[in-house]
DNA sequence: AGCTCGAGCTTACTTGGAAG
DNA sequence: CTTCCAAGTAAGCTCGAGCT
């Protein structure tokens, strides 16, 4: 057949699969909105149907204590704190989407009652239903898992791609469509017009909607002049300043800062002391002169002068070249005022490109913005600065780390990027693990504090401070071991015996010196090698263990698993029933199959 | 405190190929 | 043929760590 034929059908198949795509994805969020399939919420719906006559009692949004469930469970589900309406509503709602063997999911979705509370309410919810026994539902009326062949998980997973690729365009299309309509909704012309700010945000948030490792590290980059302008004192830039703009000199000494060495601590002293000495070793080695200015050098290369142009012929076209372009020329001209040696470049200009190849000059043929120069040009027209990023919660991660990460995670060297939706989800994830990690080691001090108070054996320091071994038992209580500490590369024998020793006494009455406690760390290299292994492989899943409850019903006939007295006859009829529901589940998946097929037949509704 | 080494980072240069 | 692009590379700076 022709080609075109063929297209129209894989058009056609990629649109019955974009319909059944769209009807899954309705599932997924209704479960996940706590929703039947039919669109009614899961209210008063136990899973599997457990309450029938109960409907009114158990209904979440009755108002009723959960002692009121029955007479006899009135005990086990008293608690202190009633449960409120809205806290039945998620409650139930969290049975739809989870399963009454988690209850600790549960309990995070309701966020009011523990994990025993609802424990204790499920419980009181499986004596109502052993008091109103369901009727005996036969498994084969129960829908079976279906499994399908691999024929059809080819044709899915081809489909699958041509979705991957065209999703981007769509989203980028519906957000088109969107931005417009607001426009449209203000006018230009209108007073107090929302335009100007409103194209600035937009435009912020497309630079930063996919960052691949350059605009990753122009981020860092932002982040790390904000951090300095704010030690500095110095007022935080709108932007990032252009180098080019900068004088020479100026550029030159732009990160220098020049404190009196009396002022600064003992380390501080010592490092501008080496950095004085490298910077005098240096100039040794290439026979200049040392800068004795404290502050920090311009890092990077130095840049050449550039050969001046020929002087016969047309003057070069510098039509297509950018604004940018331009000024990274400046720059790198600039950037050789302050060097040493220059001048006698600048004298021999004239020779033009016979000195060119003595490598007084830079290379005649000068290369265009690389993508880290692009990408640190486009977040600065996007007017990204330090409180742009910290209101996308892009300033927890560095950007470094993120981009060697991106980096590595493929050996194909296909470029990648990462969504700034991800690294904000990850922002919130951090910050909600470390809010528990900081709740629990103050609650774990303050118990400690209380229990040393009551006997006078003890001596409490600072009993304001919250000591490591407090973050540690948080940990532990959270069921993540405490990670382990940073080692130092080598020590000497002395020092390390030495280490032990206040290791086990500061664990004794370590208030004194809560801030140095990494110094008195003592670990084998083995150890800080199967540590770091470990701590590779950590999951949210090992900071927030998973939570099973198996209901009372299944613990109880937990002996009866082999009875002695075994009903050979009623085993044989037990398999052999399985066997025909086997079966019946086979053809049911053939069918179930074929109607998949066929429903590709027909012409799916184009939305 | 002086000195050395090396890692890590930034910046500019080089150069082959693509695009106009 | 000219201009632009971008990966790879060179050059320079800072700083941590460790030795003497």
């Amino acid at each position: 057949m022709s080609g075109e034929s063929s297209a129209q059908e894989a058009e056609n198949d990629f649109r019955i699969f974009l319909t059944q795509y769209r009807q899954h994805l309705k599932d997924i969020r209704a479960h996940f909105a706590g929703q039947t399939l039919d669109g009614a919420d899961s209210e008063g719906q136990n899973e599997g149907g457990d309450e029938t006559d109960d409907d009114n009692i158990l209904e979440p949004g009755c108002g009723m204590q959960a002692a009121t469930v029955t007479e006899d469970s009135k005990e086990e589900a008293v608690d202190q704190d009633p449960w409120t309406a809205s806290e039945k509503d998620a409650l139930f709602h969290g049975l739809a989407v989870h399963s009454r063997l988690r209850p600790d999911l549960i309990a995070s979705r309701i966020q009011t009652k523990t994990i025993p509370e609802v424990c204790a309410f499920l419980e009181a919810l499986e004596n109502a239903a052993s008091h109103h026994p369901l009727p005996d539902r036969r498994r084969d009326t129960l829908l079976p898992a279906m499994e399908v062949t691999d024929s059809w998980i080819t044709w899915e997973e081809r489909q699958a791609a041509h979705l991957l690729l065209a999703e981007p365009e769509w989203e980028a299309y519906a957000q088109d469509a969107q931005r417009q309509s607001i426009l449209t909704a203000h006018p230009e012309d209108a007073p107090d017009s929302p335009r100007t700010p409103l194209l600035a945000q937009w435009k912020a948030q497309d630079a930063l909607r996919a960052l691949d490792k350059h605009r990753l590290r122009a981020m860092a980059r932002i982040l790390r002049h904000g951090e300095a302008s704010a030690e500095d004192g110095s007022p935080p830039a709108t932007s990032v300043p252009d180098d080019a703009n900068l004088d020479p000199v100026v550029r030159g000494r732009s990160q220098s800062s020049t404190p009196s060495t009396r002022e600064l601590s003992p380390k501080s002293r010592r490092r501008l002391q080496k950095r004085l000495y490298m910077r005098r070793k240096r100039a040794e080695k290439t026979g200049t002169e040392a800068v004795q200015d404290e502050g920090l050098l311009k890092v990077g290369r130095p840049a050449k002068a550039r050969p001046p142009p020929k002087k016969t012929g047309p003057p070069r076209k510098r039509g297509r070249r950018g604004s940018a372009a331009e000024d990274a020329d400046a720059t790198q001209r600039n950037g050789d005022g302050s060097e040493e040696g220059e001048d006698e470049g600048n004298d021999e200009g004239d020779d033009g490109e016979e000195e060119a190849g003595k490598g007084d000059y830079a290379h005649p043929h000068k290369g265009g913005l690389t993508a880290p120069y692009k990408a640190r040009r486009l977040l600065q027209e996007a007017g990204i600065t330090p409180a742009v990023l910290a209101e996308h919660k892009l300033d927890m991660f560095d950007g470094i780390g993120v981009a060697r990460f991106l980096e590595h995670a493929r050996d194909d060297g296909t470029a990648i990027s990462i969504s700034r939706n991800t690294l904000a989800l990850l922002y919130d994830i951090l910050y909600d693990i470390v809010t528990e990690i900081v709740r629990r080691a103050i609650v774990s001090r303050e118990q400690e504090v209380n229990l040393k108070a009551g006997n006078k054996a003890w001596r409490v320091k600072n009993p304001d401070g919250i000591l490591p071994k407090n973050v540690e038992h948080a940990l532990e209580m959270m069921g993540a071991g405490a990670p382990p500490r940073p080692g130092k590369r080598k020590r000497s024998a002395d020092n390390e015996e030495d280490d032990g020793d206040n290791w086990g006494d500061e664990q004794e009455d370590g208030d004194g010196d809560e801030a140095s406690a990494s110094d008195t760390q003592v670990t084998s290299d083995a150890q800080d090698a199967k540590d770091a292994q470990e701590a590779q492989f950590d999951l949210a899943e090992d900071i927030y263990p998973a939570f099973f409850r198996l209901p009372s019903a299944y613990a109880e006939k937990h002996g009866d698993i082999l009875p002695d007295d075994m009903d050979e006859e009623a085993l044989e009829r037990e398999l052999d029933e399985e066997d025909e529901l086997d079966a019946e589940d086979c053809v049911a998946q053939e069918t179930y199959e074929e109607n998949l097929w066929l429903s590709m037949q027909e012409q799916p509704a184009i939305n």
